[in-house]
DNA sequence: GCAACTCGGACAAACTATGTCTGAGTTGGG
DNA sequence: CCCAACTCAGACATAGTTTGTCCGAGTTGC
């Protein structure tokens, strides 16, 4: 059982972007997280199809919430870039072989794909009750109030300096 | 985030074994499941590395559970199969990028690892209060008390008439 | 009207999971 | 005591998914 990378990703950008009250670009975003900026720009459309996140187009576009950070759990984030289908699917092995029941007598799932679905239920909800304000506050606290306005005046900065320096001359200095 | 195929397969065998007191083979579980025999094999092996079952050689040889199955969670054997890697890890984004945070201050784990490990936590607690012998009871009272006594029975007599017929030759028969 | 910037989906490479095969070891009977 | 059959165990191909990259369409601001 793996997850995604692109999920830590997806969550770092929803906690960056609940910083910005203007549309932030998926370059940006790749540039702060120092990741790879095509890939990440796949997994904010994810977002966008799932509806966390809306798309502005051209010279001043880029992502940016649809709502409040405190309405979106990390839970609609990791379904939006994992998919929703579940980890454990019950492929009826009790309908084959020399045993196999009938499909009349197999209307309620098998009793094992009931325990590990009651599992998933478990760790969902318990993403479910996390949002992404209670994610930035968190992360904030951890270092003494200093990183969301950090993180603010650093995008305030870079989408100025946008007409200064080049992405490519940019990305340079600071690699 | 998806969930090894044999996850399946070895809760339904590890559920069969625990209704024979005597070894099985792989080739049976394999016949009685209606999986690959070599792919159902190697998850066996994972279980045996795990202590989970114990494998015997030779002409009566097989596989048995090391311990009652009451003792034995549903939790030991994913993570047999799976592996006991968290779904998710943090790559520590925070330590990357422009506002890189210095690793002295990063003792912690980041906030969103947290969330994530909280849940899988959730996860992990579920299923370890799910013994492999609440599985077998569930399963038997789902199918009115005559699934688990229809397995014994079969086990029985396929392990008596291996004389008779060849391994081959009864798989021809019911498939 | 132009130029630059943006997103969006189509296109390869790498890795893991899946499935198969042959070999080593052990048991039971002759 | 030897042989034959059956067993498990690990090494070997294959398929699917994830990861990563690229270029084109559309939009905005000047």
């Amino acid at each position: 059982m793996k997850l995604s990378n692109g999920v830590e990703w997806a969550l770092h950008s929803c906690v960056t972007l609940s910083q910005s009250r203007e549309p932030v670009p998926a370059s940006l975003l790749a540039e702060l997280h120092g990741t790879p900026p095509s890939y990440l720009a796949k997994h904010l459309q994810a977002l966008s199809r799932a509806g966390i996140v809306h798309s502005t187009a051209g010279q001043a576009g880029g992502y940016e919430l649809t709502r409040p950070a405190a309405q979106i759990s990390a839970l609609e984030v990791v379904r939006a870039i994992d998919g929703g289908e579940p980890a454990y699917r019950c492929t009826e092995i009790r309908q084959r072989g020399p045993l196999a029941l009938p499909a009349a007598r197999c209307e309620r799932p098998c009793a094992i794909a009931r325990a590990m679905a009651a599992a998933e239920d478990a760790w969902a909800d318990a993403l479910r009750h996390v949002t992404v304000a209670d994610l930035a506050a968190r992360i904030d606290a951890d270092s003494e109030g200093t990183a969301m306005t950090a993180v603010s005046s650093w995008l305030a900065a870079a989408r100025q300096g946008s007409g200064h320096a080049t992405r490519q001359g940019r990305t340079h200095v600071l690699g």
